[in-house]
RNA sequence: GAUCUGGUAGCUCAGUUGGUAGAGCAUCUCCCUUUUAAGGAGAGGGUCCAGGGUUCGAGCCCCUGCCAGAUCACCA
């Protein structure tokens, strides 16, 4: 980048910067600062004149003449700095105060105090600096949101644009941005201490697979050199997982990072994480009881009570859930029932009952659709629905007292599922069939059925899988709620953006100034009336284009006694 | 994918029938030794997203494009 494309105040940091080296002080020093004290523990624990080093990002500085109050922030939050210029030098050279403190550090920079706690007049708990040491110089201007004493901020850093594109700086300024990423991680921790305490075993599997199998989605497709193999990235984990389950053990989970190349909305990115567990001998009547305490147990790990406010709802995790089946909620919500009903009778009620529906759609995916369109909505309190078709459930068990369903649930919260569980299917044969019969509604259109089979995952299931209960949970989704962000760019740090273009670098020339700068170049100066004649464009194409020469420094207009003259600069 | 809204100084935003680009904070200079978003005085700072068009003249009107957000559609 070069310094026409800096704006004022980096130019003058970058100035700074010099100043600070031609005075022997290296602005980004190599040496660990020794910290010993965070904000938050000599606030909470106050005891005057204690001697504290602490470090941090200066977020303020008010300067009143040979004192002033700064604020630096660390980690954990912002604490108040007191300098003075007697304090910091003590002798006759008051150079450090006056040229460097006061000249040459910046909001942003990051400085260390040696200094001793104590309460202002005022009652704030802060550090007299005794000496401070520039850590790292920052050389371009944060966002500057303030807090007044009403809480109302003034100048917010807002515009998601630039919120998402420099996660690093929302970071820095907007602490509820921060809060909201300390507990998604906190959400995985809880996790992890649910299973590990019940001894369900952490695992990691492939992200780059020869079939991308275990949801129904369209993968992002790429390709290994040595092997000379297309890969695919995973869209689930659930076939790598369940593989384990045959090997022997006998609860696995994994945070794993999914990728889908599909739309991207305010609930959809290309890459999202889910959880999924597997425990054997269970069913899936077990998970629900499971699921509903791990929820209860992270939502009281991540906000201290199980009520969650999600815009206009509050939402309580605390167990036991409702518990309805897909057959039931949607005679509760239509007076249908889809009972014993064939694929024409689904249709014809979804055309006469405004569902859309078209022609590759089965039976399972009509009463899918009936639920999405009518049903799925109104669940705002966790709710599971159990027993879906089975044409829409390829890898699910069978239900055991009918062959039309399978044994399958969904945890609804806010009309948005954030969970979808499995007594998963152990019958290789059976499993080989569904596989089957997938291709062929792949073959009808339904672009979301797999293309795929398997086989290395029949071969495994033909060793024999003990009765196995699964359950996938979005995460993001789920962090979503926790936090009451309806966006799920807000819960993830670096959301998927186009990419940015950055300094287009001049001087590549627009076609209007090619045209104008071929032509004086072959006369050196021209008059400029005559000059704008001969180049012929219009009004603002001339205007833009003579100016732009200006610009990137090619011609210079001078102004004589009657007319103005341009030339070319060399 | 459709529709709507937006893109102006480092940040947040104004900008009147189309007539010399503004404010607050930040920055710079000077004054100020316990302040609580904002002490006083002064100064500087702009590719008005990009490219075309209309016009004597466009930040503003028209067209095309780029980026973002919202709503809808789609969505294990």
């Amino acid at each position: 980048m070069s310094t026409i494309d800096l704006s004022e105040q980096e130019i003058q940091r970058r100035e700074t910067l010099q100043k600070l080296r031609d005075l022997g002080i290296e602005p980004y020093p190599a040496a660990l600062y020794p910290v010993d004290h965070k904000s938050t523990e000599i606030k909470e624990n106050f005891e005057d004149g204690k001697k504290v080093l602490i470090a941090g990002r200066l977020m303020r500085n008010k300067l009143q003449g040979k004192a002033g109050f700064g604020q630096i922030q660390d980690s954990e939050g912002k604490i108040q700095v007191y300098f003075n210029r007697d304090e910091i030098c003590p002798g006759e050279d008051k150079s450090m105060y006056n040229d460097v403190f006061k000249k040459l550090i910046d909001l942003g920079d990051f400085i260390g105090i040696e200094g001793e706690v104590f309460k202002t007049q005022v009652g704030e708990i802060s550090v007299k600096a005794k000496k401070f040491t520039l850590l790292s110089k920052a050389l371009k201007p944060l966002p500057l949101p303030k807090t007044d004493a009403e809480g109302k901020v003034h100048d917010a850093f807002t515009n998601p644009e630039l919120r998402y594109r420099q996660r690093y700086a929302d970071l820095v300024v907007n602490p509820q941005v921060k809060e909201v990423f300390i507990k998604r991680t906190k959400l995985f921790n809880a996790m992890r201490q649910f299973f590990n305490e019940k001894g369900y075993f952490e695992v990691e599997t492939p992200i780059l697979q020869p079939i991308a199998g275990g949801a129904a989605a369209r993968p992002f497709k790429t390709h290994h050199n040595a092997l000379d193999v297309p890969l695919y990235m995973r869209i689930a984990n659930e076939l790598y997982l369940k593989r384990l389950i045959v090997g022997g053990f006998e609860g696995v989970y994994e945070f794993s990072k999914n990728f889908r190349n599909e739309g991207m909305d305010r609930t959809h990115n290309p890459e999202f994480t889910a959880m999924e567990i597997y425990v054997a001998y269970k069913d899936y009547n077990w998970m629900m009881e499971f699921t509903e305490n791990l929820l209860e147990f992270v939502a009281l790990a991540v906000n201290g009570t199980t009520k969650a406010t999600f815009g206009e709802h509050e939402v309580d995790f605390k167990a036991p859930y409702k518990r309805v089946t897909m057959r039931q909620s949607i005679i509760d919500f239509t007076d249908f029932d889809i009972q014993g009903k064939s694929e024409a009778e689904l249709s014809a009620w979804c055309k006469s009952n405004g569902v859309d529906v078209d022609e590759t759609m089965g039976r399972g995916k009509l009463i899918d659709e009936i639920f999405g369109e009518k049903c799925e909505g109104n669940y705002v309190q966790p709710t599971y629905i159990t027993d879906y078709p089975k044409e829409m459930s390829p890898l699910c068990k069978v239900h055991r007292d009918d062959p039309t369903l399978t044994e399958r649930f969904e945890l609804m919260v806010c009309g948005k599922e954030i969970a979808n569980a499995y007594s998963e299917l152990n019958d290789p044969i059976d499993q080989r069939e569904r596989f089957e019969e997938q291709l062929k509604l792949a073959e009808r259109g339904d672009d979301e059925a797999s293309e795929f089979i398997d086989h290395d995952f029949l071969r495994a299931l033909e060793y024999g899988m003990p009765p196995t209960s699964g359950l996938g949970i979005g995460i993001d989704r789920l962090v979503m709620f926790l936090t009451n962000n309806p966006s799920i760019q807000e819960v993830l740090f670096f959301p998927q953006m186009k990419p940015e273009v950055f300094g287009k670098q001049g001087p590549d020339l627009t076609d209007s100034e090619k045209v104008i700068l071929d032509i004086l170049s072959k006369e050196g100066s021209m008059d400029l009336n005559v000059l704008k004649t001969a180049a012929g464009l219009s009004n603002k194409q001339w205007d833009k284009g003579i100016k732009g020469l200006g610009k990137h420094g090619l011609t210079k207009v001078t102004k004589t006694d009657d007319s103005l003259l341009v030339e070319v600069v060399s």
